[in-house]
DNA sequence: AATGAATGAGATTTCATTCAT
DNA sequence: AATGAATGAAATCTCATTCAT
């Protein structure tokens, strides 16, 4: 007997989703060129032919994880509308997050390594395609929270949009001097990365 | 007539240059992975197998010019011991000429594209023995110099290897998401990148 | 409530027919190398596994394809003994459908099709191993049937195997030309193709 | 010292032609996808690589080679002029000549073969393409050969360009069926070929 | 020193075939 | 019988490096 739509889904589903993890973690550590199909293939324990049924070249995988990426970091700094905290609060807590994911290269850290890594070896050009389509929602969901904190008096004033690239500027900086350096690197505290944005 | 010694060496040395401004070029444009041996060649207008006679890889080549591009970069950080320009001065003129730079993608901003493209691409330790070669002068250049802002009251007390970590993060990030964003992009001014570093 | 034996054959058997009628046509209009066996699987609506409950190997699928096509087509030749009809009407009638089916790409066209692109592909001799199987059956009909015609006085004296060879030939040459040259192509006559065999 | 331009450019003019020489004769034979690159190299006595160096594409390899074919092939049917040979003495040297060719399997009939096989197996209208380029030249020729057999009275009246496509089809099904038969092939005579157009 | 043709290892990609369900 | 996910061998193509001249 065949095996239902369902159980094919699923276990369709689940390798997908091993493809990705293992693309995520190789693409952002070893970089686009390094990173053959082999050894993504290798890490999610599968064959490589089969990253091919469900992805048709290894530019559409890149894409498709760096898409997931720019989604999964929106929801990261996604200002909570009804809550207590301040966007203060916000800030310090996601940026403290941040670095301590840095430190330790886990989750977080990764998405930025990718597109720090990445994105650079790429056309810039071709990627901000997909950032349009994202819709540029990380930088613009980041300057309305800072616009929130100017109306509450906690953000300097000034340009909320430029203050927004130029916060994800310091953070990308950071994580490349981090993957650069390696231990040698002495991380910045929360509140050194806070003074430009801070009354 | 056969060539007189110093002649070669000379031309040798001649197309050594040709081969290091091509490399610097590509490298920090399109990443160490697609750029070609054959590319270099073409742009330093010489053949392929000549890079070999100069070069014994296209790794060491890629060495030679991170190398030459710290050394570039510490000379333009370095503090002049007798001069009456205090180190806020500048730091203040090495960030203005950078965002120029930066901004025009020009000199300067090669050699941190260079840094940020490339340097991720390839085994960040492999790559830490080049700096230890280099002997991490320009981080501990610059540290030096807010220690001379530190004691002249212009700069905020702190760890000054850390702050010049910081400092160079930022600017790394910067680059890089000019890079990224192309035209999209709106700096910082200057002030903004004091304002971690001033009282 | 398991099916019956006879019920299980009847779909075993239209599941069979349903991948030749598929194979055919995609055969005939990419070839045998650009077909995939997915492909025909999906023109038929079925799976790929299927395909290999009833064929061992693609090869197999193509052969008894083919084979069914030739006995096809020998039956399209084949004289009508007691019949009224001349060999020399039979002639004319089937190669003027021919010509017609060729004009709008159908039926019997598909058959010829099937041998000029798909034969050619493939070992010359492995398939004469199929023919020898059919028993040249076509051929040999076809010249018994211009026997008849001779006999009559219709058709030219001579070799009537080379005949219905040179007949053949012709409709090939014309299938792949019209394939070849699609809209510009300029059919001939009927009357052009019986030149060769008619007094 | 290096190579002269001239002595390079006589290995890769050697090259490229090993390499075309080795791909005409395995495209015929075999046809365009059973001819890997590798076996072209191999009978070309050469690396796989160096192909590349040539030609961009395996495509590009078999356009420039059906290219020449087609140019070739026009050649061999051009009519002289000035001579004293008459368009029926033309096209009966041609079509013995082919007819040789063919049972011996050479030259012209590689051309043939070329076409046949290999058209067939890709699309049409992108090799009308290639043919629109080398202006359809030969068909037409061929027909202006028989526009002056008409005038002189050698030829049956008829539109000269249906006549060189019914000609050349005639060969094209010659040329498959002796492929496609081997030694079982009765070729027809020349005479045979020439009823279609004979008085 | 200089050339660029040539090599060959390794990357991406395709697809006939198998297999667990 | 039926499914389509999974495999793996083989194809195309790229490119750092070598080598004859």
């Amino acid at each position: 007997m065949a095996r239902t739509q369902e159980q094919n889904d699923k276990m369709s589903l689940a390798t997908k989703h091993k493809i990705i993890e293992a693309g995520l973690s190789l693409f952002s550590r070893k970089g686009f060129s390094k990173t053959s199909v082999k050894d993504i293939a290798q890490t999610a324990g599968i064959s490589t032919g089969l990253i091919y049924c469900h992805f048709s070249t290894k530019e559409e995988l890149f894409s498709e994880i760096l898409k997931k990426t720019i989604i999964e970091m929106s929801k990261a700094v996604r200002f909570p509308e009804d809550s207590n905290i301040s966007p203060a609060q916000t800030f310090a807590r996601f940026t403290a997050n941040l670095l301590k994911d840095i430190q330790s290269s886990e989750d977080l850290s990764d998405y930025f390594l990718l597109i720090t890594r990445c994105i650079l070896e790429k056309d810039a050009l071709n990627l901000m395609e997909e950032f349009k389509k994202s819709d540029l929602l990380l930088f613009e969901n980041t300057a309305r929270l800072i616009e929130k904190g100017q109306e509450l008096g906690e953000f300097k004033q000034g340009n909320s949009y430029k203050m927004s690239l130029m916060f994800f500027s310091v953070i990308q900086g950071i994580t490349d001097m981090k993957l650069f350096m390696g231990d040698k690197y002495v991380a910045p505290e929360t509140s050194d990365i806070m003074t430009f944005l801070l009354k």
